[in-house]
RNA sequence: UGGGGAAUAGCCAAAUGGCAAGGCAACGGGUUUUGGUCCCGUGACUGGAGGUUCGAAUCCUCCUUCCCCAGCCA
């Protein structure tokens, strides 16, 4: 058997180290830090290392990189674990945490202080700071650089136990305090922090950095390529640095450019701070670009998944603009969803000519898309409503839907002419009066004319209500970040990215709807059912409304 | 003005010295009981300047621009 591997610089760089025995088996690892909700950004690293393992008839780890109980708690990793499962990936058994390592990490720093190459340095944050150096000046060593291995161990052990307060001592790697790259001037490996770890309870008061952890972690748990974000990559010198010194295996790094998405922030710190702010609900708004956010608004695994492996995966610095994840999201929901009728923004629509006190059935299509959704009954009376789009009193060029004396088609229903309007006496549009034609019935004219449009429409009597809530982009501007003097990101939001409407019609088949199933409004777009919705109670979720020609040529004519 | 990366169409992205894939968007047209879907058509001399070569997006030189690094965050 053949596999087919996509071709991009990382699957090659695995199938050349393959090939050249650097590796005999691939075990790759998605290691997030469990201080947030995952986003779409991480969808990418998961689909990469997840799919990339399978492609090779390897493993992919999970593994939490809780080494900073400052940040982390429980929930995180629960709803991280609930995210890569609905993205359909599964690491079986292997559960891994930073934290298994802890005593195998604290094993090797005693390696390295016997060897000469750890000491414990007694500066302040800030000292170290200035110590430290800058871009084009070299450091200064620490006066605590050159105390005796006797020395270092007992103050670490020390450490360890508990005799010194957080902040007073840290554990540094002795590399090169003039190097070029700051990464190796003495880097902090050991941090005392007196706090609980979601996982080891009180056992520890000193916690490994990440840079300190994460090389050693992969290296214990036989990574064979540790796949990782470009700003990692003058860190990999460090990570080879500590490999080395302990002799143990040498996983390959290689680093990927992070993903970017037009007018949204994928930043951790940032959408904490939508979440404190109560800019949003929580993690799990349909606005946010975590994974449980983008379920909630309906997306499915399937259009994350496509859009991860069409955004490909490279080196440059990429922005990819929102619509080509929405794109792959109609194209997923188009074959899947089934087709309803619902009515947004209503306006009543009196038949005049259609007998009162009748109600037909008709048969409309589930999904043309998918032979297989089958038919459903709607009924169909005197009275119905409309969207209050589909009406022009005064229509304007190309507005071929209803308007006095146009003829259009109810969709599986029957022509009707517009024959006048009742205003109220503020002079808005109360009802709509028009007439049917009866031969018309199922939407085709035995004479065979033809009508501009077809409009979706729901029985008055039959309607029932819902709470339809429309999402539109958290922020105004493609970049969120990037803002003038003295502003923040906060100035960019977009104060209409949730509308909520409540006297929404829809077809009485849609009454027991569940929470996350998912419908296209026919002309409408596609919406889900949000787990606020009860059955007395429907709500539905915008996920994505359909492409519009309409608004295209309208917006086009105004300007 | 230290170190590490990156530059191919509006966006993402192929190409591995041999006539510059593909997707999205945009635009035009066809089909259509969703102004949806679907179908057809339209766009590049590869950041710049030199050089090597029969031949360069690919190799060399110089230049330009952008991103990352001075946490006891990850």
């Amino acid at each position: 058997m053949t596999i087919e591997h996509k071709k991009d610089f990382v699957r090659e760089t695995i199938k050349k180290d393959l090939k050249e025995g650097k590796f005999n088996y691939v075990n790759t690892r998605f290691p997030p830090e469990p201080n947030g909700y995952l986003h779409i950004g991480h969808a990418k690293a998961i689909c990469l290392n997840f799919e990339i393992a399978k492609e090779f008839n390897g493993k992919c780890n999970l593994r939490f990189d809780d080494t900073n109980p400052t940040k982390e708690e429980q929930k995180y990793i629960d709803a991280i674990k609930e995210d890569i499962k609905w993205l359909g990936f599964d690491w079986e058994d292997r559960e891994y945490y930073a934290s298994n390592y802890f005593d195998k990490l604290y094993e090797y720093a005693e390696l390295l202080i016997k060897k000469g190459k750890a000491y414990v340095c007694d500066l302040s944050p800030e000292q170290i700071k200035q110590y430290r150096g800058t871009l084009t000046e070299p450091g200064v060593p620490s006066p605590y650089r050159d105390r005796t291995i006797e020395e270092n161990l007992k103050l670490f052990r020390e450490m360890k136990q508990g005799l010194y307060s957080d902040g007073s001592k840290v554990l540094r790697a002795k590399i090169d305090m003039s190097s070029p790259n700051l990464n190796l001037r003495d880097p902090v490996m050991y941090r005392i922090l007196k706090k609980s770890h979601p996982r080891t309870g009180n056992k520890w008061c000193i916690y490994p950095t990440y840079d300190w952890a994460h090389g050693q972690s992969d290296s214990i748990e036989g990574i064979t390529h540790s796949i990782c974000t470009l700003e990692f990559e003058d860190h990999r010198p460090l990570y080879d640095w500590f490999i080395e010194q302990l002799g143990i295996h040498h996983p390959r790094q290689i680093e990927f450019a992070r993903l970017n998405l037009t007018y949204t922030v994928m930043s951790k710190r940032i959408l904490l701070e939508l979440v404190k702010r109560k800019i949003v609900k929580d993690w799990d708004d349909p606005r946010m670009p975590t994974i449980s956010g983008m379920r909630r608004r309906g997306y499915t695994p399937q259009a994350i998944r496509n859009f991860a492996s069409a955004i490909g995966v490279s080196k440059a610095d990429n922005t990819v603009e929102f619509e080509y994840l929405e794109h792959f999201v109609r194209e997923d929901l188009n074959k899947k969803a089934p087709r309803v009728m619902a009515v947004l923004n209503p306006i009543k629509v009196i038949i005049d000519n259609y007998p009162e006190g009748i109600v037909e059935e008709l048969e409309a299509v589930n999904n043309p898309e998918d032979s297989s959704a089958g038919k459903r009954k709607v009924p169909f009376s005197k009275v119905i409503y409309i969207e209050n789009d589909d009406f022009m009193e005064k229509p304007m060029p190309k507005f071929y839907r209803l308007t006095v004396g146009s003829e259009v088609r109810l969709r599986y229903a029957y022509f009707i002419k517009c024959e006048s309007v009742v205003k109220d006496k503020n002079g808005n549009i109360v009802e709509i009066h028009c007439t049917y034609d009866p031969q018309t019935k199922g939407g085709d004219a035995p004479d065979r004319r033809k009508v501009k449009s077809t409009l979706h429409w729901v029985s008055a009597k039959h309607a029932i209500e819902a709470e339809v809530r429309l999402f539109d982009k958290l922020f105004l501007t493609e970049n969120p970040l990037k803002t003038g003097e003295g502003k923040n990101f906060l100035d960019n939001l977009n104060p209409d990215s949730l509308k909520i409407i409540y006297n929404c019609k829809l077809e009485p088949s849609l009454a027991n709807a569940k929470p996350f199933d998912i419908f296209q409004f026919e002309r409408v777009g596609y919406f889900c059912v949000d787990k606020d919705s009860t059955s007395e109670k429907l709500v539905f979720n915008r996920t994505v409304t359909l492409k519009d020609d309409w608004q295209k040529i309208k917006s086009k004519l105004i300007n």
